[in-house]
DNA sequence: TATTTACGTAACAATATTTTAAAAAACAAA
DNA sequence: TTTGTTTTTTAAAATATTGTTACGTAAATA
């Protein structure tokens, strides 16, 4: 679930907007002014910030201005909200950064496909996409399984739990952390589901592969992908 | 820093535009009229390029003309700004072959935004203007594919699907990436739509070409284009 | 050992996804 | 305008994947 950071000074917009995200799977937290909102997301990294332009003690501008230029924080994308006809000149000027703009009136249709529009954009960007184990290797671009060489179909679920036990190898993760992984906690996913998968998972992997590695039961806690 | 060269006779404009520009970080050479702005374009290779459409000596769509026909300067982007009363007709201003159209009254944050986002545009190996894979051959500048030496006439859209795929090969397209791209992010474009210009795309290249490679659906994910 | 709890997996039912033809809508050219 | 082309939506059939259940087996507990 991403975490959406807004600040606005309106406070109709703000809940408008929250109530949207929200409606789509984002967590949010509203911000009322500019000084509060820069802190907000240093505690919090948002996974995106939507920031309207004009606001009392720092503006959307400044605040973009600070979090570009701050090491950490540099990446994070910043959509900024600004109604059409604002007069721009006295405010702080335009060197903002934003990856997107969006001047209001929008609709909520549109702000929701910006939005993820953007996420998708540099969430591509970012990630690096392969992950190695053994001889087990998986392309995120690609999603493809490649077992020593040769590519292995797998379903989109095997491969999500997949990609999950080789992020981390050796770890050993419950079937509720891989439910909140690949079903995005929803609420109502047996845990035999789990085993049932895994269990496909294995017979792939045992049709297809004979390499070092497989997919251990931790009895009573989980599972884990390691050699033996 | 990027640099932008700009040109209107209007010297408020003018003005206007090169103040904003370097608020967002721009090196900008502005231009009177449209013989000065040639010479200064070759001069200074700027990234981009912002030209009135009413100009003394030589308009906006001469220059743009004169640009795209340099083999030099053939991918420089182009803006070009018009006002609204001057009843140009869109296609014809985009024919010349700018990248995209302004027209006067614009905010500042438009302005801004439009520019940030040609550059984004511009800068991607998308438009390069060929892309190769195996034996499909894609030209953007003359918007023709070549499949083993004949030429293919395709739909606009699918020519567009077709560059994005093999932009990258082998890399698996979501449909909602795919819509970002042919669509411009409209929201309001079925999933499905894409499907059926994938169908298409896939007919005509099954009677017009016999090469090694073809559009692969990856089930729950999306298409890649790709051999076998 | 007997009992309880956890795990594995076959088989089936329920869902989801994809393909495509065809209708409707949008667009462009004459 | 009409005509012809392209694009988008729709819907139904074809595929593929996923989730549940049920029951056998294994491991832990007492």
């Amino acid at each position: 679930m991403p975490l959406a950071v807004i600040a606005d000074d309106e406070k109709n917009q703000l809940e408008l907007i929250s109530f949207h995200l929200k409606k789509n799977n984002f967590d949010v937290i509203a911000a009322g002014d500019g000084d509060e909102v820069f802190d907000l997301i240093v505690d919090h990294r948002p996974d995106i910030v939507i920031l309207d332009w004009m606001m009392p003690n720092s503006s959307g501008i400044s605040v973009c201005r600070r979090i570009r230029s701050s090491k950490e924080l540099k990446k994070l994308p910043i959509i900024i909200l600004s109604a059409r006809g604002e007069d721009i000149d006295t405010s702080h000027g335009l060197s903002s950064g934003a990856d997107d703009y969006i001047t209001k009136p929008f609709s909520p249709i549109e702000l929701i496909a910006r939005v993820n529009s953007l996420l998708r954009r540099t969430n591509s960007e970012i990630n690096s996409s392969i992950i190695e184990y053994e001889d087990l290797l998986i392309d995120n671009d690609k999603k493809i399984l490649q077992a020593t060489d040769n590519v292995v179909k797998i379903g989109k679920t095997e491969f999500k739990i997949l990609s999950l036990l080789m992020s981390r190898p050796e770890n050993v993760f419950s079937r509720d952390q891989i439910i909140d992984f690949v079903w995005n906690n929803m609420p109502d996913i047996d845990n035999r589901t789990v085993d049932v998968h895994v269990s496909r998972l294995r017979k792939v992997l045992n049709d297809n592969y004979h390499g070092t590695c497989k997919i251990h039961t931790v009895h009573g806690f989980g599972y884990c992908i390691q050699n033996n």
